[in-house]
DNA sequence: GACACTCTACTCGGATAGTGATTGTCCGAGTCAGAAAGG
DNA sequence: CCTTTCTGACTCGGACAATCACTATCCGAGTAGAGTGTC
């Protein structure tokens, strides 16, 4: 149950995206060099957060990405739902439809309680998720780091060079 | 992040066992037989149940496996974690590093606010889980369904013939 | 009749292929910016 | 000098391989029990 290493490009690279001057789209390829991240990939991640439009995009000379929200209004949730997608982590088949006495028109993901303690606590971790925004993540970094802010604006600067 | 089927499997063959008597084997084919799997996959996970310490394993004719403790002392975690193993669903990576102003001395597991935020939710999902032992879920079954023991345990005696 | 030995059948256990998702890469469609030409 | 057009480069977007974990299977090591022969 490994979750996609996207995931950690996406929090960081939104969360760069929160210092950056808004309405101003910053190209993937310059999100991908500040981790030295493969470009294409990120690209592929940055894609998949437009889909769930959590990023807008903007083709073209001067273009590239941007929150689409404030941050304010974009919580943790969203940034893993749009990468890993929005099925829930514990698979059920519905193996009580092969047991003995099953009935076929019964959905066992409603039924089946082991089923419901896996999505009680699949529940607890989306709720843990969609608590943080990612304002409150900013906000943290800047109390706990506070050059952090500084270093990427510049860094992000010096590679529009 | 899709977790293994087996952890399905193996929710549901434990539970199994709390119904058929204490002290008595069940070989891994007869488990399987109960829904129709393919065996050698679910000694699979038994084997990996057997090596975390949730079920114990008897080789030889009359053999098989049993739980290795009551089912008040076996959380729905164990079981997780004995198939998934024991490290979190979010991977950090430690981009950090490859970022400006990097300390390669740091921990950025620690340091880093973004694995600190996954991780919170990571630990609501093993709480809530963690919560949960096997006998709860037999009492809720027994409750909720009251013929499915007795149905279990037919089946298996059926299934001895 | 009891005991010891052997032998067989049964079980787990780890080593071994097959498959699908994740990872990684590439090139094409679309678009804006800037330069150039004309009024 | 301003406006319009054209060109060109830049960007995203989806289509295309490579790699890895998960899925599935098989056969060997070990064991308990039944059967047999002996005392």
């Amino acid at each position: 149950m490994r979750m996609s290493e996207g995931v950690e490009w996406a929090m960081h690279t939104c969360l760069n995206l929160t210092w950056l001057p808004t309405g101003q789209a910053v190209p993937a390829a310059k999100l991908a060099a500040f981790y030295r991240l493969p470009a294409a990939y990120l690209n592929k991640q940055l894609q998949a957060l437009a889909r769930a439009g959590v990023v807008s995009s903007t083709p073209g000379p001067r273009g590239g990405f941007q929150l689409a929200r404030t941050p304010e209004k974009i919580t943790l949730l969203d940034i893993v739902v749009a990468i890993e997608g929005p099925e829930e982590a514990f698979r059920c088949d519905e193996l009580l439809k092969r047991g003995p006495g099953a009935d076929p028109k019964t959905d066992y993901r409603q039924a089946c309680l082991v089923s419901r303690a896996m999505r009680r606590a699949d529940l607890a971790w989306r709720r843990e998720l969609a608590g943080q925004t990612l304002a409150d993540l900013k906000a943290d970094v800047e109390q706990e780091y506070p050059a952090s802010p500084g270093n990427t604006v510049n860094r992000f600067t010096a590679l529009r060079a």
